[in-house]
RNA sequence: GCUCCAGUGGCGGAAUCGGUAGACGCGUUGGACUUAAAAUCCAAUCGGGGUUCACCCUCGGUGCCAGUUCAAGUCUGGCCUGGAGCACCA
């Protein structure tokens, strides 16, 4: 065995042996129980960055680790390739976006394999080839048919610099997700995913999913945002044209509708023109003017002064008889409810702040407990006691919620109500590289699906690239004109094409059969194979992708085509990659690239280190002496080996049998305690970072032991030292999974370390054989002794009672109780 | 404002059920080997105090204040700080 590491050389050589032997070729067919691992797919943006890294190597190794556990493990890998900086490079550079990506994708490939991951190459998966995107298309021409895809227009967030339209949940902060650029609202005719039906679903299912963070769950929860209350129906007293017209508001606090002192309309409500007189109409036009002009950022300022101007006509409250004015106001949303607010100026601080500026009067309906009198220099949202209510005084207002409704209802004027604050997911984007939605409009029948037969509609790629302001599909020839599908006659093609995150939201399903040609997939492997056993991913698509492909999920089994209604059983949110403290990202040069660390160190290394300092979920700040530590302990174990090989000291040939003649050796036990350990630690949660301490503590173990024996080992010490060293390199293997196949092969094994199965141990000798018994007077720890392992909870207070030391401290003092706690602890408990 | 997560040495972090706080590593310091360096190995490393000074004793210590308990980093209540998400959502 060479004396010196050579990391480069040997993961060369295993990578290529892999290959070659199709190592890790998943069968569909087994009798082993199946194990589904997925890492988020990357973008193919040219190179791996250190977060793929760290996403991937936490994957591989669970992967590796359940294979040996005895699973059948898929472990897919594939390309989320549609998207705009494949058309951004096109634009700038001239370069075709299909050889952009597959460019990358071919360099990103290498990458991957250099770091020695364990994909099942034969069922890649790329988002924008014809063979995938055509069952793309199919999907969504199934959520067609179900109503469940739908065109309308509507006030959609339009980003300018990208030249397109976005989700909801593509903007952050009223900026694009992706170019940071303030997102502007539009009035367009676009597609939509009607996720809102299954709102309800997508809340409550999240009770299903226990192997989720809670901190995922609330934010999905958060982002779904449901809420309880009711609509009610205030007739118009004034309405300008004579008409008979009601404004219906949506309340979460109906117990406050004896306090209505005013309504509110968003600028953009439908009836406002119809509601505004004639003196009012000047002033109304010129605040709605100005609502529009206004970004969304600046409108949606919790900060900014309340504004608004009156419309000069009056509604009814049918609880009271009370009449009340209408104003409009841009605190209210036109998109939320029904566009109207009751405004309760007393118990919501909105409202107040309002009423306040606008001098527009105020009734107190709900008692403050601290100051019974009127105190109106603040709303009070909290619980009280009802009072100007009529019938309703001296209630609770908890109950009185219900009771009020409850009278809306019976007399026609109102109903109970859930809200959501999640919206339909707008999935057309006006751009290139993307899938086709498969639509025509014919002149004679409008709207047309195309027909599954003809699909996929395929991208054109006679475009110009150099257009500015609209979608290079558009300048394509052969593209916009077509027949329609239902009549034969002329018909135009859609021009826009999915956002990706659709692409995306059934990728995972596409694993359990890949090159199917005749289906997306098939019902059976895809209902064997899923949900995924174990996602792992970045926090970034808590909402985005994690929302979307749950949606998908159960908009596909309402389909028929599935059977199950969650995709990801666990999922683990991996924490950023930092350096110095904040993100690695290009503009802050504080990146490192992983092609460096794999030629300086190698790939074994880098995965090592980028387990080892941190738990998965949190952040983990990249140190090049951390690489290097993490560099230098695998040429530590490497001479632990090669020297006790070199020294005919290890060999598998000396592990005579299982259990050893030497039971007893501490080694022994050492080892059994790292196997259950180790084991322990991935099981739970993937503390990789304590399994690499352990992984430590075993090698400092074995040297200590070597190094204590002097001269030459007889043949049971050699048996002992070659199961330590054999357990430690089968421990690694998953992590270190060059250095120990090469070990593995040194040591004499013809066969894969990888296809061992993992280390068993014995409960028995997973123990120390001695125990440190700590001896604590009132508490605090005053002694300690050491005793042998099966000693009875009776002996251990004995012991702990005669020794020099508590003899001493209870001498003369009453012994109150003495507590023992088996194996670990007596606690003497005395007095005076 | 609401929701979630976190707070432990110089640093990353460890500590199944409440039971020895600081595993393992990084860094630092000292030493061995060497002509020298690299590599490697050994030792020390929470703070205050004491001492008969390699050992040892003692007190304090896990963001803050209370509480429960024989025993609290861990449980309960109330704060403080940082991070993330949502947010004029009626």
């Amino acid at each position: 065995m060479k004396e010196a590491y050579f990391p480069q050389e040997i993961e060369k050589k295993w990578q290529a042996a892999w290959e070659e032997r199709g190592a890790f070729y998943t069968p569909d067919e087994s009798d082993k129980p199946k194990y589904f691992a997925l890492s988020m797919f990357p973008y193919p943006s040219g190179k791996l960055h250190m977060g793929h890294v760290r996403n991937y190597t936490i994957t591989d190794v669970i992967a590796r680790f359940k294979k040996m556990q005895g699973y059948n493990v898929l472990h897919p890998i594939g390309w989320d390739s549609f998207g705009l900086p494949a058309e951004n490079a096109a634009m700038k550079h001239g370069a075709d976006p299909a050889k952009w990506t597959d460019e990358n994708i071919a360099y990103m490939t290498k990458q991957l394999k250099m770091l020695g991951l364990s994909y099942d190459w034969q069922r890649e998966v790329t988002t924008c080839k014809p063979e995938y995107y055509k069952w793309t298309q199919w999907l969504f021409l199934q959520l067609y048919k179900k109503g469940l895809a739908y065109k309308k227009e509507a006030a959609v967030n339009w980003c300018d610099s990208c030249g397109t339209v976005l989700a909801n949940e593509q903007v952050i902060d009223g900026k694009c997700w992706r170019c940071d650029s303030v997102v502007e609202k539009k009035y367009l005719s676009q597609w939509f995913f009607k996720i809102t039906d299954y709102a309800e679903k997508l809340l409550k299912d999240l009770d299903k999913l226990p192997g989720w963070g809670d901190n995922v769950k609330t934010m999905q929860a958060n982002w779904i945002g449901k809420s309880e209350g009711a609509i009610f129906r205030f007739p118009v007293v004034d309405a300008p044209n004579g008409e008979t017209m009601e404004v219906p508001v949506y309340t979460t606090r109906p117990d406050t509708v004896h306090g209505i002192t005013y309504l509110v309309v968003a600028p953009e409500y439908k009836d406002i023109e119809k509601l505004t007189t004639a003196e009012n109409k000047q002033a109304v036009e010129n605040y709605r003017a100005n609502a529009r002009k206004m970004t969304e950022i600046e409108r949606l300022s919790t900060d900014r002064i309340k504004t608004g101007v009156p419309l000069g006509t009056h509604c009814k409250n049918p609880f009271n008889g009370e009449i009340f004015p209408l104003w409009t106001a841009d605190y209210a949303l036109v998109e939320y409810g029904t566009g109207a607010v009751m405004a309760v100026p007393t118990h919501d601080t909105r409202d107040f702040d309002f009423a306040k500026k606008y001098n527009l009067p105020m009734k107190v309906v709900i008692q403050n407990p601290e100051c019974p009198s009127d105190c109106s220099d603040a709303a009070y949202t909290e619980e009280g006691i009802l009072v100007n209510s009529n019938e309703f005084n001296g209630m609770k207002n908890t109950q009185a919620k219900k009771a009020i409704t409850q009278k809306a209802v019976d007399e026609g004027f109102g109903e109970f109500k859930t809200q959501y604050r999640l919206r339909d997911w707008l999935i057309s984007r006006q751009r290139y590289w993307g899938a086709p939605i498969p639509v025509v409009y014919c002149d004679k029948c409008g709207i047309v699906p195309e027909k599954e037969e003809n699909l996929p509609v395929m991208l054109p790629t006679d475009v110009d690239f150099s257009v500015v302001g609209k979608s290079p599909i558009t300048t394509s020839k052969t593209f916009k004109d077509t027949t329609c599908p239902h009549c034969g006659g002329h018909a135009t093609r859609e021009m826009d094409t999915m956002d990706t995150f659709v692409c995306s939201s059934w990728y995972y399903m596409r694993y359990a059969d890949a090159r199917n040609h005749n289906e997306c997939f098939n019902k059976d492997k895809v209902n064997r194979w899923l949900p995924v056993d174990q996602y792992v991913g970045g926090i970034e698509h808590a909402i985005l992708h994690l929302l979307y492909s749950r949606f998908f999920t159960k908009a596909l089994k309402d389909c028929g085509l599935l059977d199950f209604d969650e995709p990801f059983k666990n999922l683990l949110t991996q924490g950023m990659v930092l350096k110095d403290g904040s993100k690695m990202s290009k503009s802050k040069g504080n990146t490192v690239d992983p092609d460096e660390i794999f030629e300086n160190f190698g790939a074994d290394t880098a995965r090592l280190f980028i387990l080892s300092d941190s738990p998965p979920a949190r952040d983990f700040d990249w140190s090049d002496a951390g690489v290097e530590g993490c560099y230098k302990f695998l040429n530590r174990v490497w001479r632990l080996v090669s020297d006790g090989v070199n020294n005919n000291e290890i060999s598998k040939d000396y592990m005579i049998k299982f259990p050893l003649a030497r039971q007893n050796d501490d080694l022994v036990r050492t080892v059994n305690i790292a196997m259950k350990g180790i084991t322990n630690d991935i099981s739970n949660d993937f503390q990789f970072n304590t399994v690499i301490s352990k992984y430590r503590e075993l090698t400092n173990a074995i040297y200590d032991w070597r190094g204590k024996i002097k001269g030459e080992l007889t043949a049971e010490e050699k048996d002992v030292f070659s199961f330590a060293v054999l357990s430690l390199v089968k421990l690694m293997a998953p992590v270190t999974v060059h250095m120990s196949e090469e070990i593995w092969h040194d040591l004499g094994y013809d066969s894969s370390i990888h296809e061992e199965k993992w280390c068993e141990w014995d409960e028995n000798l997973a123990k120390a054989s001695k125990i440190t018994l700590v001896v604590q007077v009132n508490g605090k720890v005053k002694d300690k002794v050491e005793v042998d392992e099966g000693v009875s909870d009776d002996e251990l207070k004995q012991i702990a009672l005669s020794t020099d030391k508590i003899k001493e401290l209870t001498a003369g003092k009453e012994i109150v109780k003495t507590i023992v706690v088996p194996k670990k602890l007596v606690n003497i408990v005395i007095k005076g």
